[in-house]
DNA sequence: CTAGTCGTGTCAGTCTTCTGACACGCACCA
DNA sequence: TGGTGCGTGTCAGAAGACTGACACGACTAG
C-alpha cells in the first residue's frame, strides 16, 4: 500500500492527533451504538437530558456540538419515537425545554453502559496523574481556541 | 439562558472534553479557511499531498478521517480545479497515485500558513512538557480504541 | 495452477448536517 | 416609552458525507 515517501511532522501534530483521537473515538461509539439503533448525536442529546432536564433546542445543540437546525431535526424524531416531550406552546419566550420520558430515559440506559465501556477502554493503560493532564491541556486548547482570531 | 440543573460530570469526562476540543479546533479551521474557498478536508488532502506525493484515493480518505467514496468526489473537483493530478490509467494495480499542480502548491502555502497560526494559538499557554505529555495521551487513547472491541 | 482473500476505484442512492434567512420574544438602556 | 441587540424556533435549499454494492487487480496458500 503506497510506500510513504517522506513521513513527515504530520505524526507531531496535536492538531492532527487530536482530530486522529476524535475520529476514534467517534467511529469506537457508533460500533458499539449501532446495534442499539442510535447515533452519536441521538446519544449525546439523550445523555444531556438525563444531566439537565429541560434543555432547550439550542442549548442541546451547543451541548452535543451541531447547529440547532439539526438538532431540531433529531428532536422532531426523538419525539415521534416517543422519547422526548416538548410542550406545545413556550411558557415564557420561544424557548421550548426538552425532557426525557421513561421511555427515553430506558433506551438511553443501555447506551450509556456502552458508551461508557468504550470510554473505559479509551483510558486503559493511562495513570490519573496522566488522565488529570489530559484534561488540563484539553481544556486550555478549548479556551484557547475559542478566544477568537 | 437555561440555569443548568444538575451540573454533572459532563465537563469531567475525558470522551466530551476530547469531541469539545477537536469541534472547536474545525471551527478555528472552518474560520480561517473560509476566505480561502476551501474546507477542513480540502485542506487535509492538500497537505496529505504536500508531505506524501503520489498517496492514492484510499490513503488519503484514510489520512483525512473520511470514507474513499467522499474523497473520490472532492478529488475529482480537485482535479477539474487543476490542483492535483491524476494519471488516466493505473500504473499498476487499480491505484492512481494523485499529486500536487504548482497551482495546488500555491493555494495550499497560503491555508497552511492559516492552519498553522491556529494551532499556535490552540498551543498557547501550554508548556513543552504538557505538549509532549498530551502527545502520548492522545496517541495511547487512539491504540486503545483501534484495539477492537 | 487455482481458489480465496484483500484492497482498490467507482457507481448509485440516502441521510445528515450545514448555510442562509425570517419572525418573534425578552432584556436592556436612553 | 420606544428602540436596539440578542437569543430563539423554524423554514427552505444546498452541500457534504455516508452506506451498500459491484468489478477488477494483486497477493497468498493449498
Amino acid at each position: 500500500m503506497s510506500q510513504d515517501g517522506a513521513g513527515v511532522d504530520l505524526e507531531t501534530s496535536l492538531g492532527y492527533l487530536l482530530k486522529e483521537a476524535s475520529s476514534a473515538l467517534r467511529i469506537a461509539m457508533e460500533e458499539v451504538l449501532r446495534p442499539l439503533g442510535m447515533t452519536v448525536t441521538h446519544y449525546s442529546c439523550l445523555e444531556l437530558l438525563a444531566q439537565r432536564p429541560g434543555l432547550s433546542n439550542s442549548d442541546l445543540a451547543r451541548g452535543a456540538f451541531v447547529t440547532r437546525q439539526s438538532m431540531n431535526v433529531l428532536l422532531q424524531n426523538l419525539e415521534r419515537e416517543g422519547h422526548v416531550t416538548r410542550p406545545a406552546a413556550a411558557p415564557v419566550g420561544k424557548v421550548l425545554p426538552t425532557r426525557l420520558t421513561p421511555r427515553g430515559r430506558r433506551s438511553l440506559e443501555k447506551a450509556s453502559a456502552a458508551v461508557r465501556s468504550v470510554e473505559v477502554r479509551m483510558l486503559a493503560g493511562l495513570s490519573e496523574d496522566e488522565q488529570a493532564g489530559a484534561l488540563r491541556v484539553l481544556r486550555s486548547m478549548i479556551r484557547s481556541l475559542r478566544g477568537g482570531a
